[in-house]
DNA sequence: ATGAAAGCGCTAACAA
DNA sequence: TTGTTAGCGCTTTCAT
């Protein structure tokens, strides 16, 4: 691997103008009802309820608001409403094919509704977890969404007396917090082995992160290798508690050819993994699914992209999202919502790579 | 492609217990205050500047924040001391491989000096950004990330009265609002052309996406054939203005072969886009580098990994958000920022497609 | 339909 | 070191 560098000469070194302790005082509705002659909360009405103020104070006040170039300090009335419009969310991390396209799906219909989303990532420090709903149930959110389903009792605590819509997503449990979107992961794991099994494959591997991290993953392992006991058939794990990546599929692979030759099926933790189990098997001439099935996770694009194109399990993350976000909404919105516990299945995509 | 579905029959209905129109007050600064007998003041202290309070109080009065549960109210904080300690944070769209090793780069310092990412995407909707602007600032943040150096009039008045710390990112420019990270995408495109170039290729494409939506991918491509040129070779482009994904790279990579068969290297957008045409390469038994040579950009992790791996263009995105959180927190701090322009370079990093 | 007063929960500034 | 007072900018409530 050769590298070639570039970069341009270093920058210049001036300071910039904007100088936080000079600044001009911002302009505030105070400002504006003055501008346009009526009082705050008649201001604060044509934004907020346009309906309720005549149309031409409601005309004069939106021009004034544009002259001035006003914009609504959140923080205040946050404070002075009680809702802050914002919606805590908490994901493990960004760095998981899972997580973008729920996000997405969030961001498909919150913040057109005027919610903000406050993320946080715990990054794989479990311990993290508690500090992370403090902080964010510090910005009094109006709702909180959390991926998974197993927290801390102390998490579980602060969640239930936050008194807010908590929704729990990714996973289902018989005892919600409060709301709960998700899939079965053992009926992940049992589906998949009946399926490989179904197929004639004898000799069946799980691959993917073992402790703690993902825990989702070991329920799918944990059902995956009771059903092909239950089956009488070989059952194999290889692991490794990396971040995973392309790159860790490739050593999951390496290490699974070498302890456990005979495998002929593998069923990886998720499509990432399973690509770059694959790409190792195209280097070494390995044939799939002949020599070795694969069976990835999630159906993200990859799957279905590469060569030969991967037997997954379709998981609807955004849809997930986005229905989080929906019955959120509806909720906020003081709608009963039907049912608290949504179980949003899963599907077997077959391809080439089985 | 067979499809196996599986979804287990549907939830129990009944509404859960919490219920926000019933909510108990929440423990707010006064009930911790007297329950330690203490003035307010002195429990702010205790939270927010510990040494400012004598050992014992301190003690007694973290005891009593921990059996109370007591939660700090960043908006009323936030509204009072006029810093709600969160950071605006605005690209275009999640979806995309550049934008979440940039952000894992933020949540790697802020969150820990207590500041909270706002994070807002427009999804492809350029004139969503001045809304988007907007609604952030109205959050009143300490600092704003903007991906980009392109702004509208307006937004960049916006950032600018806003008087407060902004940071653009992605690209350079010689006229940044305040501060600046980034690499110099011209740059990017003459040094790939010169790199292909010098290496005998003579028939070269740049595929990507070409609107608006995409601006610095539109830079690097202007100075491709603009070196192509200059050089005497045979340039061409190949595009697609759909949101880049490795489906949209085999499309580009069809496109290229129906209409330029002559081509012997591609120059791609990404490297998603690139591994997507790889992959149809190895579909149609096109041999890469032998017959078309493939250049990726940003050296995501997927471009390591295919086979051949891909020659790709690397780019500091981490570093970039970690730099930026960097800048920002010294900028914050107070500290006199040395430079308020970045240019974070590139390198190409040669691997087999090449 | 509009406005005045009060106060959301916290912290800056000042006083003790 | 600790406490008191005032007020951040907005919206609720209640009056007009």
């Amino acid at each position: 691997m050769a590298t070639i560098r570039t970069k341009s000469k270093s920058s210049s070194g001036q300071a910039q103008i904007p100088n936080p302790s000079l600044s001009v005082k911002r302009i505030t509705i105070v400002e504006v009802a003055k501008a346009a002659r009526v009082g705050t909360m008649t201001v604060s009405r044509a934004l907020n309820r346009p309906e309720m103020v005549s149309a031409d104070l409601r005309k004069r006040i939106l021009k004034t608001v544009e002259d001035l170039g006003y914009i609504p300090n959140r923080v205040a009335g946050g404070l002075a409403s009680g809702t802050a419009k914002a919606i805590s969310v908490i994901v493990p991390t960004l760095n998981h094919p899972v997580y973008v396209p729920f996000l997405e799906g969030l961001y498909s219909l919150l913040p057109q509704e005027g919610y903000q989303i406050l993320l946080g990532t715990n990054e794989y420090q479990l311990d993290a977890e508690e500090n992370l709903i403090a902080t964010l149930l510090g910005w009094q959110p109006d709702a909180i969404v959390i991926a998974g389903v197993d927290h801390s009792l102390r998490t579980r605590n602060m969640l239930a007396q936050a008194r807010v819509p908590v929704i729990e997503i990714m996973d289902l449990t018989e005892v919600p917090i409060d709301m709960n979107i998700g899939f079965s992961h053992e009926q992940v794991g049992i589906a998949t082995a009946n399926f490989l099994a179904d197929r004639g494959y004898r000799h069946i591997a799980y691959a993917g992160m073992l402790s703690q991290l993902d825990l989702r993953g070991a329920k799918r392992m944990k059902s995956f290798v009771t059903t092909l006991k239950r089956r009488k058939l070989g059952h194999y794990i290889v692991s490794n508690d990396k971040p995973s990546s392309i790159g860790v599929g490739k050593t999951l692979m390496v290490d699974l050819l070498e302890k456990h030759p005979q495998v002929d099926a593998v069923f990886f933790a998720n499509d990432d993994l399973a690509a770059g189990a694959l790409f190792e098997c195209q280097r070494r001439k390995i044939r799939v699914p002949k020599d070795i099935a694969i069976v990835g996770f999630n159906d993200s694009e990859i799957a279905s992209q590469v060569n030969p194109a991967l037997t997954t399990v379709s998981t609807p993350r955004f849809e997930m999202g986005r229905l989080a976000a929906d019955m959120l909404l509806r909720r906020l919105r003081g709608t009963r919502v039907d049912s608290a516990r949504i179980d949003i299945g899963f599907r077997i995509v077959e391809r080439e790579s089985t």
